[in-house]
DNA sequence: TTTAAATGTGTCATCGATGACACATGATGA
DNA sequence: TCATCATGTGTCATCGATGACACATTTAAA
């Protein structure tokens, strides 16, 4: 039995739908008798309001569009979806989400579908093409870019990777390191969208520099390990941490602390390592970036959380905003936070090394 | 500028709204004139069919509802539900997701949303609370259950949980192993729904005690260890699957293989025999379930693989048909698959034990 | 007592796509 | 020559909720 119809209700009730929607809308004269009646046929009926005729109605879907990457491999993506979900149920909202893998023509496909539903507004995470956020904006609707902006057009909300990886850099040199290796993925490749636009992968890196400038320690370029990691084909299993990881072992003059800049890294640094036969954190120390799957590995570990929850409500805050027409802040970044577990430890002494 | 509309385009080609349609459709007569004309316009307009606007007419939204739980903390979920998106992709469908956390009450705000929302089919991963399976079927939405059924009152799709498990009991057992533990999920707190209902914890509980009486291994019942680890709260982290490999590794004969019927647990338990010095496989074997972290995990898993990809588009499959009135199998059973990795191996010898 | 404000209820156009239907015109066959 | 069919195009009701508006009636204020 299909869900009944306003109309139905207010014949039901003997009112008119006008009656019927002043109920429901808690707005608006109702006498008590006409009330009851009301709430009666409401309830006999199992009405439902039906959204799709709202959302033609009132031209707003109530609905919004979320883009991203890596659904599959990287669980940062979902938790960030998932806080903006969670504040958008709150208001009457539901999210679509569309998984591009990072690939623009599909980026553009998930855009167009957007706008034939009619979205209010869209959240991209990891943006990747500025024309795809531009076909949005030309179709009226608000675009909010998370964690990894294409375009200065739109509102960003970022978290300050300069900071957090700084750090992680710190904690490792007061506890003793003077050697640490730095994995990450392709600077270059990882910068999007318009090219002014510093990537992730660069403000970690300038972190993890100053981090060691300021502990006055040098920087050995032959401990910075960079490459592609957003190779969903290769399963994502964090095959490159676990290829730079067995470089890094196999340099004469050993690293003895690791900074990953993302916990899949460090997972396959992690798999490196104990294939070697060495333990974490007695002999090397390393830290991942996200907060992912950090706790779930073996020893737990020591990552720069990123404020998945903030990122993923104030998206959907400020999408909601921006609906409603309020001027929303241009860019704004949020702190990350190191999360002390179990893989950092002090620099083993030089002449224990195995 | 908002989105033109179907007149709009009309107009401005000089014809009705039928012809346009016509022509988006490439059914019936028009002219070659016309449909340049109408091409043209279309073009220069950039006309996007209004969905919500087709859902009204068509009493079809072309969308679908999928109910799931732990999208945070399970990655099993996510997976189902990205095939299950990337099947109703190619025929125009789009999914909601909504994740209830295995409460029933949000699981029923969820069935309600989706009504509002008129979804044309509802998906459900690990079904709760069979009454919200018939909230959905009251309102004429098709329900198809993955994974886990609550009802047999809608159609279900599931995997061989106990022949997945007992390859695991039989490949540990060819390697020599005779203590094998398991480490699992309370059978009765994760029974769900219509009591007469096996859980999927029974089941693979089962594949276990086959498996070992196939092998002639006698079943000790101190090496079944069971307990809730679908408390969320807890952070996902395993923690169950920690506290169980503790007390197994307390034992006075210790096992020297564990099935755990979760990736999650068995990444718990590769803590606690981190934590112990051991070494995997060298001092003690180790089968995960799922294929989620497995790949992630030092060493990488042996796991018995869901089949993620079949259940999502499957269960797509199967809703599309159910939405088009075509009989659907009421219940289909798909094989699990166990993937060795590196983290099965022979036995110890009994006098090389640590 | 008169007027203005508060209370209560119904009608109807609107949002945009769709598809049934009507109505053309020209070609073909009987 | 008329009937039939293929071709080509336009009109309009419909899906269901909404909110502006009109129109009552009652109450309060002047």
């Amino acid at each position: 039995m299909k869900p009944s119809t306003l109309m139905e209700v207010a014949q039901r009730a003997g009112v008119s739908t006008a009656t019927v929607a002043r109920v429901l809308k808690a707005k608006g004269y109702v006498s008590d008798v006409a009330r009851s009646r009301v709430e009666a046929a409401l309830k006999a009926t199992g009405y439902r309001p039906n959204a799709v005729a709202r959302g033609l109605r009132q031209q707003r879907s109530f609905t919004i569009g979320h883009m991203l990457t890596a659904i599959t491999a990287n669980p940062f993506f979902v938790n960030v979806a998932h806080w903006a979900e969670e504040a958008a149920l709150a208001e009457g909202y539901k999210t679509f989400l569309f998984n591009h893998d990072g690939n623009p023509e599909r980026e553009r496909l998930g855009a167009e579908r957007f706008i034939e539903r009619r979205v209010d507004a869209v959240l991209f995470t990891n943006a990747v093409d500025s024309r795809n956020v531009q076909l949005l904006r030309e179709a009226s609707i608000p675009v909010i870019q998370l964690e990894r902006a294409a375009t200065i057009e739109a509102p960003s909300i970022r978290v300050d990777n300069q900071t957090g990886a700084l750090e992680a850099i710190a904690h490792l040199a007061e506890l003793g390191h003077r050697r640490i290796a730095f994995i990450g993925g392709d600077p270059n490749l990882i910068r999007r969208g318009d090219s002014h636009f510093t990537s992730v992968e660069e403000e970690r890196l300038a972190g993890y520099r100053i981090g060691l400038r300021q502990a006055g320690l040098p920087v050995d370029e032959a401990l910075i390990r960079l490459g592609l990691y957003y190779s969903i084909a290769d399963g994502g299993s964090g095959i490159e941490g676990y290829k730079h990881m067995k470089a890094l072992l196999a340099l004469p003059e050993r690293p003895t602390a690791i900074f990953a800049t993302c916990d899949i890294l460090a997972a396959g640094a992690l798999q490196a390592i104990y294939e070697e036969g060495l333990r974490v954190p007695h002999d090397l120390s390393i830290i991942g970036f996200d907060d992912t799957l950090a706790a779930n590995l073996a020893p737990q570990l020591t990552t720069v959380a990123q404020p998945m929850e903030d990122l993923g409500r104030l998206g959907f805050r400020t999408a909601l905003a921006a609906i409603e027409g309020e001027s929303v802040p241009n860019d704004l970044v949020l702190p990350a936070r190191l999360v002390l577990r179990r893989s950092t430890g002090p620099a083993p002494h030089p002449n224990s090394r195995r």
